[in-house]
DNA sequence: TATTGTTATACTCTATAACTATA
DNA sequence: TATAGTTATAGAGTATAACAATA
């Protein structure tokens, strides 16, 4: 039964992912962009640590919102070795509307669902939010 | 509320997924051995329809189980277009030991939790699966 | 002609190892 | 020396376009 759940959590996440428009980021990149977006400028260290990846790794996918103009990077008055990344405007209105577009596929099948079935998945959410932390 | 859920969802799935061994396969991989495990013998065609993936990214992954040892390919007796893929013993081996690893991180969360909650996501497994079929 | 599988090519995301600059 | 970030390089997974073999 944990297997049963844990591969369609899998399965879920892999379906919300393909929900991708044309000009989408992948999901890297909007990950970041919503993590600066709920939790404000931080480090790259900051970053890769909460993202779970390597510095080089979430170098990388910096560089291509820098370079797409969605953040940007400062140098940190008191530590001159770190780095604030942090959105500009851009970056902000992207992460509004690419929430707007993904909710819409979810949403629609949300919305399929009866009564029931929607508070089991209101009842579960802060379940399944407590087993993606830590 | 309904994005709450569905990120909530993509970064549970993140999570899960970096529980990974060292030795393990990588996520496609495995989900094509668990796909042939459950479903048996598959054409690329079924498997890459199935997996909602294009026919060569499919035929790549494929390779890489063939030269690993993992599965096999034969042509189809009827239409010799058609390849049929099925897993060796060393595949049916492959994927009963990693579903115990990869339970094992779960089932430890799992355990964590009170009553309560996992009645909450008992309850929600279903509905989760429903959501994620199609 | 249409379908099935494959090869060629390219881009994203990931990692490890090695380097630079600062503390 | 240690830490923060970066660059170099490599591998997995994805895609589209073009091709071969078979129907």
């Amino acid at each position: 039964m944990d297997s049963d759940l844990r591969i369609t959590i899998a399965r879920l996440a892999r379906r919300i992912r393909q929900q991708r428009v044309e000009s989408d980021f992948g999901d890297s990149q909007l990950s970041v962009l919503f993590a600066l977006k709920l939790h404000g400028p931080q480090t790259l260290g900051d970053l890769s640590a909460n993202e779970r990846v390597t510095a080089p790794s979430m170098n990388r996918t910096v560089n291509l919102l820098e370079a797409a103009g969605l953040l940007g990077r400062t140098a940190s008055p008191d530590d001159r070795r770190k780095v604030i990344i942090e959105l500009t405007d851009a970056g902000h209105e992207l992460v509004d509307e690419t929430r707007r577009r993904r909710d819409a596929w979810f949403s629609e099948r949300l919305a399929a669902l009866d009564a029931d079935e929607r508070a089991a998945l209101e009842a579960a959410t802060p379940v399944l939010r407590k087993l993606a932390q830590e």
